[in-house]
DNA sequence: TGCAAATATTTTGCATGCAAACTAAAATAC
DNA sequence: GTATTTTAGTTTGCATGCAAAATATTTGCA
């Protein structure tokens, strides 16, 4: 037997493996100059777009880890980027806000994805765009049947 | 400023973190069977290609850091799937080798793709084709950028 | 009211990914 | 031929990703 299937070369995850450790390698520079590590930056960009969210939407929004998540935020916090706070209508909860310079560090941020974005000289906006069409559909179907199997067990 | 760019559902880079940290969870109980983790899986996806190869040559094809690989091999021969030997010719090399245990377990992880390609409710064979040339551009231009940056400097 | 079940987060332990420093051995230079 | 450089791997230190156990609250229900 040839067992095709199992060669590296026809592996969708082996290069999805790649894709993702190349470009989070080519943000590395970039984020080194505001201090950031890539899942920071991602939480980073989460708190942009909505400040003063909860743990829990901030784990929707950015599909990191939780547990990851508390360290990374005792970090951030650490820089003095953001604090987490007790929700005072509900104790078990708390609120991620950014400070002052959390908040203006978006303007240092803005030119980020234009820097990555010109790395890509293969792929056009049309193909980028198809690629995150497919790459959505794949997260969905993974994650949809992660709880078809909960309902089933 | 809207800051646009700045957007999670527009990151190109988030789609491919969620997606390659999605699809390594799907592998996760498969591989538990097997008593596998992900990057150990596709060190014998390599291996089962091509035997007793050096680290070097298992880095290229893998792309596994190879701080991560020397670990990566040293908990493989513990679980006796290999034995990493020197080579003769040249004393700097290593050569990974497959134990007889190592080379049979390719029958039992011969139905591994299959199961987790059936996730994919969403992606036909073609999508999933279109995808992989997609990730391997991208995979280029980021390498290639990066000896580029090399020449230059 | 009072206590079990559900929620929201944190902690712990293990396995990478990665840059940088370090070691050993072979290739080159002079 | 010996010092220098290059090559091949390993080690170290830091930052996650993740499952599972532990905490702290809140809800729900008898």
């Amino acid at each position: 037997m040839s067992f095709e299937q199992l060669k590296l070369k026809n592996q969708l995850c082996h290069r999805l493996y790649m894709a993702s450790n190349s470009i989070a390698r080519a943000y590395r520079e970039p984020l080194a100059e505001l201090n950031l590590t890539y899942p920071q930056y991602v939480v980073m960009m989460a708190l942009w777009e909505q400040d003063e969210v909860t743990i829990a939407a901030l784990i929707d929004k950015t599909a990191i880890d939780g547990g990851a998540l508390t360290q990374i935020l005792k970090k951030m916090t650490d820089k003095s980027l953001l604090n987490v706070i007790k929700d005072e209508h509900d104790k078990r909860k708390r609120l991620v806000r950014l400070t002052h310079t959390g908040q203006s560090l978006k303007r240092k941020a803005a030119d980020i994805p234009k820097r990555i974005f010109c790395k890509f000289k293969s792929i056009n906006t049309t193909q980028a765009q198809q690629l995150m069409q497919l790459l959505d559909l794949i997260v969905n179907d993974l994650n949809t049947q992660t709880e078809d199997e909960t309902f089933d067990s």
